[in-house]
DNA sequence: TTGCTTTGCGTCAATTTAACACAAAGTAAT
DNA sequence: ATTACTTTGTGTTAAATTGACGCAAAGCAA
């Protein structure tokens, strides 16, 4: 038994060499909303041979963080935002994704509020950083089209299931801007009139007595998400937030 | 511009070195669905400070494998069954999580039809694996009892949305029994005349006018699901298949 | 004051879900 | 062969949810 141990030991130890180890990089699709369009924070990629293409943000694993510590790294150097929504997509693991030699992938996505982000974010050799409309992205360097795509499939999923767009919009908004959200990610048109009743009936949304105003019509309330009730329902099971 | 890629290259390369490598291994939760109980394949860890405890079935990444090829190497190798459905779970990369120094590992679930598998099972000392009812396992080596919660909560969501259950089913079964599945994967109790209409309804199952037999009690119907009309139905956009 | 635009609300029909009871098919026991 | 027992298989009805839709209200602009 002691010799087994010792033996299957020493058997782990002769795989942990050199051969068997690898790169691993983490990138983050880092979604935000405005004027009704999802969009992607992408950099300007110089490596041969995909100079000219866009890419997502990231960077190598360090040799003393886990994956979530890298990601939020990452987000918080470009963006100087903290608390940030960070959710794991995939791992890519192509041999030949990467032209450098074999860098195995972890992405993240996020969810920012562009008003939040007034320009400031740049990449590191201090070059502003793009937001581009995610209908609009269809060539990007490495593997991050496949990437952004299949990050936005699980915020398509996610954001139906558990309230996360509100990391996108204004903390005050409107409910028609709120409409305007899930019609745009979830790529489907709602009922105005259903889409209220919905929501309201959620009980999640705190009127805050407040309207828009320099509108030429009608201002409309604004509301925020009252996060805590959210916590409470969930932890008590009580709730059903299904968009 | 030809500079700044050069450098950019250099940036990267010096990064590509010893301390930022990693050792990365994979590793599956295996379900099985037998006497209505869901059931997870582990082998004994004998490896300190875990020794006597179950563990995961998983192996170190090799140099030219996808993690994708890893977990279905790893799940051929020990159920001898091809064409398993494979799904990734998480990452898992607490610097500290391993004994042996740092491995970072990434969690793949696996469903397989236990009927199917006969008992074959061994590990690679040619120990027979064990078949553990989920809801009995409460301490396992390495973060593994986290990977398995972690695979389960993917599971109950997935087998809602996509008809991947009857992968741990036998090929042909009851109504009965698919309900009883479904009532054992997400806990729940379902009406035995309202899901037989949902999944009448559904229009997935080929009535195989067969019937049970050696049972005390009027025979159970057997069905199969037609992978093909699905397959079908989904490419259309037709489907709905919500449990 | 009128017109324009957008917000906000209520109703009604259609669909879906939930709750529920009883007959039918087979085996086992007498 | 009759009866008891167990499990399968089906239909109906009320309640809840969803979808479709029209119209009044609020503000600005002309």
């Amino acid at each position: 038994m002691a010799i087994n141990n010792t033996e299957n030991i020493n058997t782990w130890l002769s795989h942990l060499h050199e051969e068997t180890k690898f790169s691993i990089s983490v990138d983050c699709v880092i979604f935000g909303y405005d004027e009704a369009a999802l969009k992607v924070l992408l950099m300007d990629c110089n490596m041969p041979p995909y100079e000219g293409k866009k890419s997502l943000i990231g960077d190598l694993l360090q040799k003393q963080e886990t994956t979530d510590e890298a990601a939020k790294r990452i987000l918080e150097n470009r963006t100087l935002l903290t608390d940030l929504y960070l959710e794991q997509v995939n791992v890519y693991s192509n041999p030949f994704r990467h032209p450098l030699g074999r860098v195995i992938t972890l992405a993240y996505y996020s969810l920012i509020n562009i008003e939040d982000y007034e320009n400031q974010i740049v990449d590191a050799e201090n070059k502003q950083l793009e937001w581009k409309t995610l209908a609009t992205i269809d060539d990007l360097a490495f593997d991050h089209l496949e990437i952004v795509k299949d990050a936005y499939a699980r915020l398509q999923r996610t954001v139906r299931e558990v309230p996360i767009g509100f990391s996108m919009l204004p903390k005050k908004f409107s409910l028609i801007q709120l409409q305007n959200f899930y019609e745009t990610v979830l790529d489907i048109e709602l009922d105005r009139r259903n889409f209220r009743r919905k929501l309201m009936a959620l009980g999640l949304l705190i009127d805050l007595k407040e309207f828009q105003d320099n509108v030429a019509h009608r201002p409309a309330k604004l509301y925020s998400f009252d996060f805590e009730k959210y916590k409470q329902k969930k932890n008590i099971g009580t709730l059903n937030f299904e968009i």
